[in-house]
DNA sequence: CAAATATATGCGCATATACGCATATATATA
DNA sequence: TATATATATGCGTATATGCGCATATATTTG
């Protein structure tokens, strides 16, 4: 029996295969980016003004402002308005748990 | 009780943290090309030679014989030469259980 | 050794994109 | 309304990289 994954892509078009491949490129592009990454860890713990994610992260405020955004057209960052003030948070979890998983196993070729 | 995948990067300092989100990065790089998905997709039924995937992808021969080598430098596939002929096969299972719980989730969007 | 086959690589071009800098936009406050 | 604050964006530059093309390298075969 197949897994569901396997049933998932099973009954593609070559066409439509094309577009999926272009897609998951796009989503493992948003994540192949260390300042993105350094961005979502801090987001990581809990929602973050974009303010706060600047000093966290050391980058500047504009680059902070387009990768939330970029996070945030991926589906991946929740984002909220208040006041002239904007919060990010994790709105894709399976994303976050990918993310460490594959730093964990990279992380143990560190120490 | 932190799960492992925490307890991997919660003890480390923040110029490795530096390293692993790096080299996650350059992981995720080699996996947001889309040549390089279709590539990865035709070795998933089973090992194939550099001629092999070439047909199966209709992409030119160099830049198939390049991306292999690229995803095999990344520790995702196994490369084996035999003769003049060189066959590459799947080295790492989780990174295609990955991409392929990745494909499904975007799958379920395109029908 | 010469030729054929399979794979890898050097090079130039085109494109994508991250960054710095300045500035625009939106909201709150005096 | 004027000012301050928070965020977003336009623009130029530098860098990375995928591709096409030609060619190098390695191995087998006649």
């Amino acid at each position: 029996m197949k897994s569901r994954v396997q049933k998932a892509t099973k009954n593609l078009t070559p066409k439509q295969m094309e577009k999926v491949f272009l897609q998951v490129a796009a989503y493992f592009n948003v994540l192949s980016e260390p300042a993105r990454l350094r961005i979502m860890y801090s987001v990581c713990s809990g929602e973050k003004s974009v303010s706060e994610v600047v000093e966290m992260c050391g980058t500047s405020q504009a680059n902070v402002s387009r990768h939330l955004l970029a996070l945030h057209k991926a589906g991946i960052l929740m984002r909220r308005k208040e006041g002239v003030t904007v919060y990010y948070s994790i709105a894709d979890n399976a994303t976050v748990e990918m993310c460490q998983t594959v730093c964990a196993k990279i992380a143990e070729g560190i120490h």
